[in-house]
DNA sequence: AGATTCGGCTGTCTTACCTCA
DNA sequence: GTTGAGGTAAGACAGCCGAAT
């Protein structure tokens, strides 16, 4: 089910042909990624913003494209449409060079690949990125809490199997029994004892720095990276795989509240333009019936120009040319005068689906408002 | 074409930790 | 200062689905 947030013309299908004067909330990312977060908060509504759950596809095909060495940069004919939902904001990276130590990732050909340069490997794709919020840094997304507790973790709560790499803790390579490079399994982590109990530990802040610095670079890991990150960092591949599927899908929620904001934020101002729209009309309703000489104006038909969206005005002159044209004070009918009283559509942000046909040249339009 | 494997996504449970009264 | 309730973040898992083989 799509659901057609028309901001056009109402009377176009805008739901069934290919007309893309609105953005649509696909029910399938919208119930599902917003199903934890609609039961807490209730935001009103989501959005799946472009080609359902393309965007985590193309961060993955990126990735994957760097890690083969591809020469396809920017090359590439099946990009998406990349739908910026948010003003870009440059939010400084905070630096990557605190990790432990560099990234390298083993590409399958066997050549190590660093990549631990900066945001040289990240996607520029998303506008406005929650993993880059300056409030959700490196600590606070990977541990809102305290480094106490991380450490308290580290050192207080592993009764039988502390083994303490740098500060870190090795609990979890003890648990698995010595499964590092294994194969991840999908059973249930017995521990040692035998005992069948789903024991949750605290990653330490080491590892969790380390493992947020990977996701930057990759949001999703081959095989091959799932082995060497577990094994730099002594957990099992399958905590690894396990972290990383929980990172992707509260970074998605996370867009995901952002998204939804955002829009509520447009749909706001929509309905106070809406608003005053129609005082302004139920005030030229009101002068139109105090003032009889009003209707004498040569008429103006307001028109859209189909092809680059402008409003546009053809004058008949049904009525005496020496009339003067008397317009309402504050009000003007002007083409001119049109988009400018609605800044939010002068201004409507980019991830409108508008296709606009300015570079046309056969297209003749004298734009009104250029 | 159907079976199998694999990896990602989603929903849910569980646990650790924080806040506050 | 201590304690318990409530909330939240995070780790872990099962089930499902799509793609590849």
């Amino acid at each position: 089910m799509e659901l057609g947030l028309s901001l056009g013309d109402a009377n176009t299908n805008n739901t069934t042909n290919s007309s893309p004067k609105s953005f649509f909330l696909s029910k399938k990312n919208v119930t599902s990624s917003c199903n934890d977060h609609e039961k807490k908060k209730s935001l009103g509504f989501c959005m799946a913003l472009g080609i359902n759950s393309s965007s985590e596809r193309v961060e993955q095909d990126e990735d994957e494209d760097e890690e083969n060495n591809t020469s396809e940069e920017g090359t590439n004919n099946t990009l998406p449409v990349q739908l910026d939902l948010l003003p870009l904001v440059p939010v400084p990276l905070p630096p990557t060079n605190n990790l432990p130590q560099s990234l390298h990732w083993s590409s399958d050909n066997g050549s190590s690949e660093n990549v631990s340069s900066g945001n040289g490997g990240l996607p520029a794709a998303r506008g406005f990125d929650v993993n880059r919020l300056p409030a959700a840094g490196m600590d606070e997304v990977s541990s809102p809490n305290s480094v106490a507790s991380s450490f308290r973790m580290d050192f207080g709560l592993f009764k039988s199997c502390v083994n303490i790499i740098g500060v870190g803790n090795k609990r979890n390579s003890v648990s698995a029994g010595g499964n590092d490079g294994g194969e991840p399994e999908r059973a249930s982590d017995d521990d040692e004892n035998g005992a069948n109990t789903r024991k949750k530990l605290r990653l330490s802040k080491e590892q969790s720095a380390y493992l947020e610095e990977s996701f930057k670079e990759h949001h999703t890991l081959n095989p091959k990276q799932k082995l060497a990150l577990a094994k730099q960092l002594s957990l099992r591949p399958r905590q690894v795989e396990v972290w990383f599927q929980n990172r992707r899908a509260r970074t998605k929620l996370k867009q995901t509240e952002v998204d939804c904001e955002y829009l509520k934020r447009c749909c706001e101002t929509l309905t106070d333009e809406n608003r005053r729209l129609h005082k302004e009309l139920q005030e030229l309703r009101a002068l139109k019936t105090s003032n009889p000489f009003y209707m004498q104006l040569p008429a103006t038909t307001l028109t859209m120009c189909p092809s680059c969206e402008r409003v546009a005005s053809t004058t008949t002159t049904t009525t005496s040319a020496a009339t003067p044209p008397i317009t309402a004070p504050g009000t003007t009918t002007t083409s001119d005068s049109i988009p400018k009283a609605i800044p939010f559509l002068n201004s409507r942000p980019r991830f409108f689906p508008f296709t606009t046909n300015n570079n046309n040249p056969n297209h003749s339009h004298q734009s009104a408002a250029s």
